[in-house]
DNA sequence: AATACAAGCAACCGCGGCGTC
DNA sequence: AGACGCCGCGGTTGCTTGTAT
């Protein structure tokens, strides 16, 4: 299947995008609507490409992105999402309302992830990283950002492991009722979590307290969802990516949803207020 | 005050899925 | 069935800002 360039790249802006921008852009989207990315830069008068100006609008000029710093709360679910869900940042930020996909996954490459590894954890899997004495049974990593330096610091160990070649992540389309449009704003940032998925990341979703909490994070603390106790990484996503794991994290969703109601509508006057005192228009 | 280094984040790139013809 | 176009995603890059020396 061949893939046409977005677009002509030939005389088009690129780099960061200047205030004129930005406002032509956002008065087309007002007017018209998202969409037609391919399109919409010659309608609105853009001298970009569609994707740029798609990951503009997403990213940074759509009205319900929360800005200001991760909560302590966001982080817990991050983390706990991010050991069921893995890297699929989309999803992670479709359950946290107003950050984007690239906000997270900015934040999981410089805070998180650093803090898992100086924790002991591997970021990848969750669990107790393991110190191995034989030199040549050990591989060292970097963070990403050191990686690109060559100036770690954060030199860490991981225990070798065997190859699992995990099914393909399966995206979720409008016909599956699980995930939640972008757009979709319940919010909510006010989960009461006492004990940060930092505790025990290896946990995920398994350790999170009791419900009475009604805390996002503990949300997948009902006994129905023992499957994910104590099984490995693989298993826990295999069953996730199933057509089995599919229906039972949608059932989990559902109950998320449930707890998230609960403070709707305190929430509401909350975030509310505080979205309105950062809108820059 | 100047420089070097590190961290954070916005933006880009290429790939893959899906819908249409 | 296959080609094509569009969209969205995750990984990566590089600029900007902050901090240390």
């Amino acid at each position: 299947m061949g893939r046409a360039p977005c677009c002509s790249k030939i005389g088009l802006h690129r780099g960061p995008w200047c205030t004129r921008e930005d406002t032509l852009l956002l008065k087309y989207i007002q007017a018209h609507g998202e969409g037609n990315w391919r399109s919409l830069p010659k309608k609105a008068g853009l001298l970009r490409c569609g994707k740029s100006c798609r990951l503009r609008w997403v990213n940074y000029l759509r009205p319900d992105i929360k800005r200001g710093n991760i909560t302590p709360d966001e982080e817990d679910l991050i983390i706990r999402l991010h050991s069921l869900l893995g890297n699929r940042w989309s999803l992670i930020a479709g359950r946290l309302p107003g950050r984007t996909d690239n906000e997270i996954k900015n934040y999981w490459n410089t805070h998180l992830s650093k803090r898992l590894i100086s924790q002991g954890f591997d970021p990848n899997t969750h669990k107790p990283l393991v110190v191995q004495q034989d030199k040549n049974k050990r591989k060292t990593t970097t963070t990403n950002n050191s990686d690109r330096t060559s100036k770690s610091k954060l030199i860490v160990e991981v225990s070798e492991k065997p190859k699992i070649h995990l099914p393909k992540p399966i995206r979720f389309t409008g016909t599956t009722s699980f995930p939640l449009p972008r757009n979709d704003s319940f919010e909510s940032d006010q989960c009461n979590t006492t004990s940060t998925a930092l505790d025990k990341p290896w946990s995920g979703f398994v350790d999170c307290g009791n419900n009475d909490r009604g805390n996002m994070a503990g949300f997948l603390d009902d006994d129905d969802h023992d499957d994910f106790v104590n099984v490995s990484d693989f298993e826990c996503r295999s069953k996730f990516l199933g057509s089995e794991g599919d229906s039972c994290l949608e059932k989990l969703y559902e109950e998320y949803l449930q707890v998230l109601e609960t403070n709707h509508d305190a929430d509401l006057v909350q975030v509310g207020s505080v979205d309105e005192s950062l809108l820059i228009w």
